[in-house]
RNA sequence: GACCCUUUCAUCUAGUGGCCAAGGAUAUUGCGUUUUCAUCGCAAAAACAAAGGUUCAAAUCCUUUAGGGGUCGCCA
């Protein structure tokens, strides 16, 4: 059975990047009929935050990603790390070491202006003397001083790092608590995790880890390093350019659907499919068709996928949504109505929220330039002499093809082009030139309110 | 600086030695549809980082160079 982790620090919010490796493997064990599984990894105590879990968890439910069973927290098993520390030390496959803070630092200054990769000498590595006084040591795990260590990436292929450049590394502080590469390998190992899928800045980790594995006789996982996505300039994401947290895109009215619609395209592709449900990601994923490169963040096309599902969304769920836009259309009788005149204008929420008020509420004031070009010479006297047709019209009116009916004949009666009154027509209503189609908003405010609104408008001219 | 990873249109990507004078998507531009805007349809422009090899044949394999990223903590 294939299982699966996010491991989290719960240093501050998700962010997009957090969110992609947490679908793959989200997707993987899904897929596989597996389980996801999720751990905090909080050993270090002055850099916790409850917070910070429940933002994850707030993000996961926002876009429906669930985790099996419950959530590890690294700080509530620190007996066990010990445990392993107390066996190593015995086994001697680790030792403590009493360099001092100072002597390491200056270790590691000679060897950078050697230009060589800092790392520990091993000095204390067969330390058999009586240990300096006033110090308290740290454990380090013995690592091989000879040949390769070697491991296949499932996504980089075979990947290769000489002994030399993974040194004894610290497995305990001086306190006695252990370190990350120590508590990654242990709870890896003891949560049957069989298939590890992280961001490459973890690649030099995995060596280390692999150091542990051996040490201790677990089974080693398949690893998947997943590049890391950069910005448009492709550097480094930052919080201006994508970095933020993840309820940010919910704000700015993105729909889940289309973020996981476009992080798992960031990295991952099957064939030229660009549109995925979560049912299709779910059969379709498969970490050997991830990117080995890194991949530019670029909000052009989730912009697309946005609009994509909101026009595909139905207008139930929309009209619920947009409730927490500021619009709550819900009881509506022409929601219908509303939605199919404005959903196809609206990237995000936020828009398609802003479209629809520019239906429901009556213009404050009106575009100046807008103004200019709609209510030029008998504009005024065309809109009046509409009002009367409206106003007198025999049939009932409701739907937009009913409007339809009044505009045509408007304009053949008056033997003139649909912009002669369309355009002052709209603005008056709408208060600007662009807009959804005019025989949908007149169904959709009824004779009464566009007579208002003309009215109004009219007054002004 | 050292080590590791990486390099196809502006961006996301297809491509695993011949099907590639490189395909799709977004964005861009033009045309059409439309009373406006948007949607939609059609079209255009747009890339194998560079140089050397290997091969009958290279975007695909090898080498070097250059660019980008990551790592070098008693952080995770």
């Amino acid at each position: 059975m294939i299982r699966t982790r996010f491991a989290p620090s719960p240093t501050g919010y998700l962010h997009i990047g957090g969110l992609r490796t947490a679908l793959f493997s989200w997707l993987w064990a899904r897929k596989n009929k597996g389980k996801f599984l999720l751990r905090i990894e909080d050993t270090d105590l002055s850099r916790n935050s409850d917070k910070a879990v429940d933002a994850i968890l707030e993000a996961f439910n926002w876009v429906g990603m669930s985790y099996d069973g419950d959530a590890i927290f690294q700080s509530k098993r620190f007996d066990i790390y010990k445990k392993y520390i107390d066996k190593l030390l015995e086994e001697g496959k680790a030792y403590r070491c009493y360099m001092s803070r100072e002597e390491l630092d200056t270790l590691r200054a000679e060897q950078m202006a050697r230009g060589e990769r800092a790392r520990y000498d091993g000095r204390y590595r067969d330390f058999r003397g009586t240990p300096p006084e006033g110090i308290k040591p740290v454990i380090r795990i013995k690592a091989p001083q000879e040949g390769n260590i070697i491991f296949n990436d499932g996504i980089k292929g075979e990947i290769s790092i000489a002994s030399t450049e993974v040194d004894d590394f610290i497995i305990a502080r001086s306190d006695g608590t252990p370190t990350y590469n120590f508590v990654v390998a242990i709870d890896d190992a003891l949560m049957g995790l069989t298939d590890v899928i992280r961001g490459d800045d973890h690649l030099y980790n995995t060596p280390k880890q692999i150091v542990v594995y051996r040490a201790l006789g677990f089974k080693i996982p398949n690893f998947y390093h997943v590049a890391m996505i950069n910005n448009e300039q492709g550097k480094k994401l930052s919080k201006r350019d994508g970095a933020t947290d993840v309820m940010e895109y919910k704000n700015m009215g993105y729909l889940p659907e289309a973020l996981l619609n476009f992080l798992v395209r960031l990295g991952w592709s099957h064939g030229d499919q660009e549109i995925f449900t979560i049912d299709e990601m779910i059969e379709l994923f498969d970490p050997k068709n991830i990117n080995r490169s890194s991949s530019n963040y670029n909000l052009d096309k989730l912009l697309w996928l946005n609009s994509h599902y909101i026009k595909n969304m139905s207008n139930e769920k929309l009209a619920t949504l947009l409730k927490e836009y500021g619009v709550d259309i819900v009881e509506h009788n022409r929601l219908n109505l509303i939605l199919n005149a404005t959903k196809e204008r609206g990237k995000t929420l936020v828009e398609l929220a802003n479209q629809i008020n520019l239906i429901l509420k009556a213009p404050k004031e009106y575009d100046k330039k807008s103004s200019k070009r709609a209510f030029r010479g008998e504009a005024k006297e065309i809109l009046k002499k509409f009002i009367i047709l409206l106003q007198s019209w025999e049939t009932p009116l409701d739907a937009p093809a009913d409007y339809h009916k009044v505009l045509e004949k408007f304009v053949s009666d008056n033997s003139i082009g649909f912009g002669k009154i369309g355009q002052p027509l709209r603005v008056g209503l709408l208060g600007s030139m662009r807009g959804s189609g005019l025989d949908e908003i007149m169904a959709i405010l009824g004779v009464d309110e566009v007579v208002k609104r003309v009215d109004r408008v009219v007054a002004t001219l």
